[in-house]
RNA sequence: GGCGGCAUAGCCAAGUGGUAAGGCAGAGCUCUGCAAAAGCUCUAUUCCCCAGUUCAAAUCUGGGUGCCGCCUCCA
């Protein structure tokens, strides 16, 4: 198996290398000044997926995943209502790491803070000073870009043919417009902590060398984040990581596409975003993912409010299989290889594992769920074929858990686009009530009154329930997205 | 102005040299008391346009058109 990924630096696939099992991620997190929203929910999902299928492939992927709690943004909301550039960032990220909970994606191994790693941050910006990289004015630390002869090699920029200035004020201590900034001295009503260079915090991006090279070290593997970070941020990045160890910080960066809302990207700057927390409380967040899934991570997807619906019935389809799967296969955990297969049972077996074939030769090129997803209704729509011919025999069992496994593993465990929840649908009295309705509506269908069941059936549509009359009986259902 | 990307059926979308996955919607059929579900069949002689390379191009090259992102904070 070789995984081939689309590399920003190189422009092109590659083939993945690795040493040992362990895969060292990390990927820009984000500034906490405002809500969770649904352009967040791109790379979250997306690197949700590739480090649950690398887990799958029998890797072992450790994710790190920044917090820059110390920013311009923070501290002038900070201002406006009275409170800490903290206590605002504090706030934020707990409702990111609420969104994501609610999203199903996985926790990260560290959220390493701004505010929690000065001391390693003033080091690298030291170590930079030192090796000619950068230079200090007025209590300000530029990062002098002229020094750094691979400067641009990720966005491919040339550094004449940047427009900087144009639209804001280039600092007049700078040697070079585009130097950034590493440290900045303080102003008065602003958080400051001690440096070498007198009062003052961060620059925006060297927080990210920092703590990437603090917990992961250089040459790591994966460097991922939103397209719209190429530049200047992880620029700027690898020259400082680069810069002040003289070793390249990540091997592949790899960049999701914009999430964009009316054809603009959805963005807390701009105000056009829809929170996470509000789609979910309309859709299950499986859909949410299959959606988010249903294109390759890199190109721009485009949201507005009847999109969950548009994609809905698709995925309403795999999940209702997956749930029909689960029930039939209930409790048969020790099942083992049955001897006598008839043709068709062999003929399952072999498109589950031409399906898994596919699926895995999908994610292996450059993570494409899109593709993967493709297998997904193919086996589906095979074993559906077989499942209405099928008895409740040994053979039959046997095969139908061969298939629920599957998608087991890669529709719920890895992608997490169905719900295996065994819950109950529903509480209390709703069970009891819902089989003494149907009890009396099979004795009405067995009398051929079928105007009243007729009617009982449309009235429990109107309700929220769905039931279908199989030739197993008749199921039901509460329709909840 | 520079850099990067995208343009595939009514809609969403995969496909980076070998003759167009998959989903939704639509049509017909099977099953069914009916409905639903499910299955089968059909639905792009063609991939924005124009040239070129090649035995062969949606895929490569050149030119054009349109859209998006970045060059300011952003995932």
């Amino acid at each position: 198996m070789t995984i081939r990924v689309y590399n920003t630096l190189t422009q092109k696939k590659e083939e993945f290398g690795y040493e040992d099992k362990q895969i060292n991620i990390y990927v820009c997190g984000v500034t906490p000044y405002s809500n969770t929203h649904l352009g967040h929910a791109r790379p979250s999902v997306v690197w949700d997926v590739i480090k649950k299928y690398l887990r799958w492939q029998g890797f072992l992927p450790f994710h790190v995943q920044n917090f820059t709690d110390i920013d311009d943004k923070i501290i002038a909301k900070a201002n406006a209502e009275g409170k800490t550039a903290l206590e605002i960032s504090q706030h934020y990220a707990t409702d990111y790491l609420e969104s994501m909970d609610a999203l199903g994606v996985e926790r990260a191994d560290l959220y390493p803070k701004v505010s929690e790693h000065m001391d390693d941050i003033i080091a690298m910006i030291r170590q930079l000073v030192e090796n000619g990289h950068a230079y200090a004015v007025n209590g300000n630390v530029f990062y002098d870009v002229a020094s750094f002869r691979a400067y641009g090699k990720l966005s491919n920029q040339r550094l004449d043919e940047l427009q900087m200035g144009s639209r804001f004020d280039v600092d007049a201590d700078k040697f070079n417009a585009m130097d950034f900034a590493l440290w900045k001295r303080a102003k008065t009503g602003e958080p400051a902590w001690d440096s070498p260079w007198g009062q003052g915090r961060p620059g925006w991006h060297i927080e990210c060398s920092a703590m990437s090279h603090k917990y992961l070290g250089t040459g790591f593997h994966f460097h991922g984040g939103g397209s719209d970070l190429i530049f200047p941020h992880h620029e700027n990045e690898i020259a400082q990581s680069e810069g002040a160890t003289g070793e390249p910080s990540a091997r592949y960066w790899l960049h999701n596409g914009m999430l964009n809302l009316k054809h603009e990207k959805m963005s807390k700057s701009q105000g056009n975003f829809v929170t996470i927390k509000d789609v979910l409380e309309k859709h299950p967040k499986e859909l949410l993912r299959f959606y988010i899934l249903s294109a390759h991570y890199r190109s721009e997807l485009e949201y507005h409010d009847s999109k969950l619906a548009e994609v809905a019935r698709g995925w309403r389809r795999l999940n209702q299989f997956v749930r029909n799967l689960a029930n039939r296969v209930d409790g048969l955990e020790g099942l083992t290889d049955v001897e006598e297969l008839s043709k068709a049972e062999q003929d399952v077996l072999v498109t589950v594992s031409a399906a898994q074939r596919h699926f895995t030769q999908a994610m292996d090129d450059d993570f494409n769920a899109a593709l993967a997803i493709g297998s997904l209704f193919d086996l589906m729509r095979e074993v559906n074929g077989y499942l209405a011919e099928a008895d409740s025999s040994l053979a039959s069992n046997y095969v139908l858990k061969q298939v629920f496994d599957l998608y087991k593993s890669l529709a719920g465990d890895i992608l997490g686009i169905v719900d295996l929840d065994t819950k109950p649908q529903t509480e209390g009295l709703t069970q009891p009530l819902m089989e003494l309705v149907l009890e009396l509506r099979t004795q009405l269908r067995s009398e051929q009154n079928y105007a009243l069941a007729d009617i009982i059936r449309t009235r429990l549509t109107e309700l929220g329930v769905v039931i279908e009359d199989t030739s197993a009986g008749t199921r039901w259902q509460i329709q909840n997205d």
